[in-house]
DNA sequence: TGGTACACTGACTATACAGTCAGTGGGCTG
DNA sequence: CAGCCCACTGACTGTATAGTCAGTGTACCA
């Protein structure tokens, strides 16, 4: 009898699975995929390890929804924030300024981000081909803005996906540094200097 | 009794060391660490379990030699290299360039050098601080270079670290597309491309 | 050629853990 | 308030595999 256009089974399916994920990202973020283990996540859930298994299927499974869920939300945050620039150079500093800040933010998340580039080589298999075409919908952000750069000629007419791959690549270098502590400093800073050196790179000048 | 300076144990141990150690390449990068068992590297070598366990202590263990003997074969080419260009953008060319070369050959050694990264997060061990050191030998290469750089007012006087890390992040992620097939073409080429990107990217004009 | 040393073997043990399912009890309904 | 429903539990099962060690056979020496 659903009210409000919830059933009440359907918002306890949801909180719990809401619940378990949270856990998983922390465990999985803490241990990596295989020293993590269920227990450890039911537990980080206070639940049993039976209830993780009435709301995901496998541990492979809760795994990729904690990846899917947070490379969704950043692609939802880099469409926002590009679009609120109109200039190319506010669209590009928006990309690298808002990856850095939602990596900061959410550094459990890019722990499991980071190492399923990992697991990519070791196995590719049907999920690892949803993750590339998640991974490169962010590259895709970036090819109307250099293509519009290319026609303005204020970038070299060369290997858009390339380039589109280092602005990536350089953002992802400097998070990664961040967060093993090799590099510390304002997160602010890190961006002016990751723009600034993009920006010279692929201009004409 | 030593004769020409080695037993015929030591040969003996010599040559089942370098045998697992190569079939273990290949074994941890077609699996990945967790994936792969010992009695797989075992077989793969030709030999029973129990010899792999006489020549090394542990199935970390074998991972670990892997690694630290592929890095150390890398920095030694690089150091070659570098020393072998005698300008500044002959050496930052000769590292970009050495390293894309040396890892489209050593497909395998590259897989268990990336994911040692994810790694990385995920055990904060005794052996990543050994890992650290052996990755930051490769930064410090390029530190001279940027340092003498800067003193001829070439490069900007900004974080030398931050852009030796820049650099290596590039040459990597080239090589990461490369190995994932999302990006095809004449290694050369992509040397080239990524050497220019980075050139107008650190210079002062 | 008989005997010994030792590199090698692979069946075995111990452990860890993904996934299951019979049982429980709290809350809702009639 | 009786009784049922079902979300939840956690002990249990099956399997995988790291690491061990008693036994084997070959090469070498006396």
């Amino acid at each position: 009898m659903p009210v409000l256009g919830k059933t009440k089974q359907e918002v306890l399916t949801e909180f719990r699975t809401a619940e378990i994920l949270e856990a998983a990202r922390r465990v999985f973020a803490e241990r990596g995929f295989h020293e993590a283990t269920v227990d450890d996540i039911a537990e980080a859930a206070g639940v049993a390890k039976g209830t993780v298994y009435l709301y995901y299927h496998s541990k492979r499974d809760i795994y990729w929804a904690a990846l899917k869920h947070g490379i969704a939300a950043l692609l939802e945050e880099l469409e926002k924030e590009m679009a609120g620039s109109k200039t190319m150079a506010g669209k590009i500093h928006a990309f690298i300024a808002t990856k850095m800040r939602y990596f900061e933010q959410h550094r459990d998340f890019f722990k499991i981000y980071y190492s399923e580039f990992g697991n990519a080589f070791a196995h590719p298999t049907q999920v690892h081909e949803e993750f590339k075409d998640l991974y490169n919908r962010q590259a895709r952000l970036l090819d109307p803005v250099l293509q519009e750069g290319i026609r303005q000629k204020a970038f070299r007419n060369i290997r858009r996906g390339a380039t589109a791959a280092v602005i990536a690549d350089v953002t992802r270098g400097a998070i990664t540094q961040r967060l093993l502590g090799w590099s510390k400093g304002d997160v602010e800073n890190e961006i002016e200097f990751i723009f600034d050196m993009v920006w010279k790179g692929i201009g004409t000048r």
